[in-house]
DNA sequence: TTTGAAAGAAAGATACT
DNA sequence: AGTATCTTTCTTTCAAA
């Protein structure tokens, strides 16, 4: 990891389409050195995925929200059950097993707060290990297209 | 928002540096028609871009978080404010601005619980407008990766 | 590792259906 | 709206430094 795989990592995260040529053009060095940089990062893990950002609303999820949820007994197979459950279900964007008073974080996109209510009534509450939940609405959101590696703190 | 452009968003969310020809040849059509319609996504603002997804860890951020903030007065202005700074910290990945009982919930992404610790104590609280905040570790994530278009509910 | 050059594949443009 | 074809550009491989 050095500063040329940095420098491919934060141009494809903001445009995973650059070509290879313009890639390598940006960073100053030859398409080929460019292109077994960006097979060793694939090859290695460290780039996981290229994926299309789709406009929510086009979607039909111009509504979303944070679901927190709680779960009992606290068992692994309680979690690993609900955790599966809930990331089937097609509302759910994301699921987000945490520590602290909540057990899981729900992020989910429906077309609109009827359909957000059924799916708190109709998925959620029918489950017999949700023992509580507590919904927020998202009014707006603005997420870091491109993290960069941080420092070590130590 | 034909079938045609469904298949196109499915098979873009999954892999995003699908080649055109490759992309018309598993949806059935000529490469010029689905070049097109991809422009047209674009145009439209349905494909927003596309991006990289990076392992955490190879950025240094292997312990993430989710913290829920509250700030006073709830004006705009205050609202705006915090935002702002917030999407600026390098740690922060995203921040929602939530309806309920937190007013924010940032997802965060940092080296190591030394580097959450000092985030919250060096940079959250050291906000005027903070009044206060809860933070849960994510233990794990799973996120659909290609969510697709839900149907109305009317 | 990095590079330049050559062969093969895809994109972009145009005209036609 | 979709297709066929041509030209230009890019990707990929490989031999060499």
């Amino acid at each position: 990891m050095d500063e040329l795989d940095a420098g491919i990592i934060r141009l494809l995260q903001s445009d995973a389409r650059l070509s290879n040529r313009e890639l390598a053009r940006q960073l100053g060095i030859a398409p080929s050195t460019c292109l077994e940089r960006v097979r060793s990062l694939a090859r290695r893990g460290v780039i996981k995925g290229y994926h299309a950002e789709i406009d929510p609303a086009a979607l039909n999820r111009g509504v979303q929200a944070m679901v927190a949820v709680q779960v009992r007994p606290l068992s692994r197979a309680v979690i690993d059950t609900f955790k599966a459950s809930a990331a089937k279900m097609p509302e759910v964007l994301s699921v987000f097993v945490l520590s602290g008073g909540d057990d899981f974080l729900l992020h989910v996109g429906v077309p609109d707060l009827d359909a957000l209510h059924a799916f708190l009534l109709d998925r959620l509450s029918k489950r017999r290990e949700v023992t509580g939940f507590r919904s927020s609405v998202i009014f707006q959101q603005v997420s870091n297209p491109a993290p960069s590696r941080l420092a070590q703190s130590s």
